[in-house]
DNA sequence: CGAGGGGTTGATAGCTCTCAATCAGGGTGG
DNA sequence: CCACCCTGATTGAGAGCTATCAACCCCTCG
């Protein structure tokens, strides 16, 4: 089982950490075509690495939008909290998402890490200004947007016209599709989901307990098999069945993010 | 009562309609800011501009993505159809609003007019050719998808963590709010919607009846008044309340977009 | 004038929530 | 090293919200 947070403990190497950050967010490629100046500009940018431990907060709602940060290594999610406590996990999110960017002077969403997270942070302005110099970055910032907006679409779509079966069997299927993208996931279809159900139910807008007695079902039905915040899909055509996927479309839609090094 | 519909129609003048695609996109002051030579670069290209009537399919779900569009006029919906046919309406886009953005080869949603509506168009690779060489246009379009990827997070979290009275509360504030941003409400808070309650319920994962029914309920309480498509907001803190708004939030946390002429 | 879409209203079924109690595992303090 | 605590997972019972099905009205449009 492999935990990306194993990945990059304890960077004492800014300059390393910091190249990752850029890798991450360019891609080598698109890093590699870039012209000179630009790419110097990138490279001179002095990120903040620093290591946040499980169930840490890295954003919190409402509060002032100071920095920009890139996840480097480990899971987290983003969520917006209502007034009366009630929280919604808007997306879960890997190494290379990009986090707090946006318009607005205080953050829309907060971010919670799920695993022990790397985090590369760049003053908000700071972060504004190297976008209006460097194209290619805006170019790819716009790329990263749009790939989360998509997903949010998906999402949207789930919560609000999927019953609990079909929603939970959506969401596996696109968890386990993107770790394998990102080339995390343990033989087979097997993968290592550091969630708890209290977090897949806030994702789904679903009780706790509603998740619990429908991944027994699966369970029960031979679909999938789970123990230890490990969940295992035995039967993948099962689930894009129970999923309701649409046969027209591709069953994860979402563009892989550029693999760093 | 003004219908956005009624700004501009069968616009003759190519480059004037051209033009306000682009005072749409960029906003009068940024781009008067523009160095002359990205200026010129925006301003040679030619959109194509047509009028477009009620309920009509602008883009559709699953098609190869060919274009890029500006909406100058009019109100419209994003959507995405379940293979079993069950419709999630993403949101609700006024003038000024990008539509048909993005990565992946196909379209992930669809579009359909509400109202008639004009609309300019530019084939997706010659703007994203733009975008690369013009910094200034970059900065604008990631400013928009943020500003579009903020209200999917927030529809999500009313979608995922409301009843339905919240929700359809939630969305009236949101739908005045941002109409009245764009000047484009009556007096008071009165607001033509011409948008069917299956619609809404498409938005909100209602049933038609439902939204009947809760819409009922809050004429009944004095709350609003419907009446031939048009909706009068009369006691504006009721809603908001019912909404259970964030006091700590504003009530409304979208950009207004840009004002063209 | 007929057809069809949207809106309205009522009755029923069903999915999902809430409340409650119990159990299991991990971390902590003594 | 062990008792304790707290979070998360389970399981059961009942209530409640919302969907579904059906019928009907109204209006517009062809």
């Amino acid at each position: 089982m492999i935990h990306l947070a194993d990945c990059k403990k304890k960077s004492s190497d800014h300059g390393d950490s910091a190249s990752l950050a850029l890798k991450y967010l360019m891609g080598v490629p698109a890093l590699a075509q870039l012209e000179r100046g630009e790419r110097e500009r990138l490279q001179s940018v002095h990120w903040m690495v620093r290591e946040v431990g499980r169930n840490s907060s890295l954003i919190n709602q409402g509060q002032d939008r100071e920095a920009v940060s890139v996840l480097l290594s480990g899971w987290a999610f983003r969520y917006q909290t209502l007034p009366d406590g009630k929280r919604q996990i808007l997306d879960f999110i890997f190494s290379g998402a990009l986090i707090g960017f946006g318009s607005g002077s205080i953050y829309s969403y907060g971010v919670e890490t799920v695993t022990e997270c790397s985090v590369a942070t760049l003053p908000h302005g700071q972060f504004r200004r190297l976008l209006t110099s460097c194209p290619g970055l805006a170019m790819q910032v716009v790329e990263r947007v749009s790939d989360s907006e998509m997903r949010a679409h998906e999402h949207m779509t789930s919560l609000g016209r999927q019953s609990a079966r079909e929603r939970i069997a959506t969401l596996i299927i696109e968890l386990t599709a993107r770790a394998q993208c990102k080339d995390l996931s343990g033989s087979q279809y097997s993968i290592d989901l550091p969630v708890t159900q209290i977090m897949i139910g806030d994702a789904l807008g679903l009780s706790n307990e509603h998740v619990c007695r429908i991944l027994g079902k699966f369970a029960s039905e031979g679909v999938i098999e789970v123990a230890h915040h490990t969940l295992k899909v035995l039967d993948r055509k099962a689930l894009v069945r129970e999923a309701g996927a649409d046969p027209r479309l591709p069953v994860f839609s979402g563009n892989p993010l550029p693999v760093a090094a």
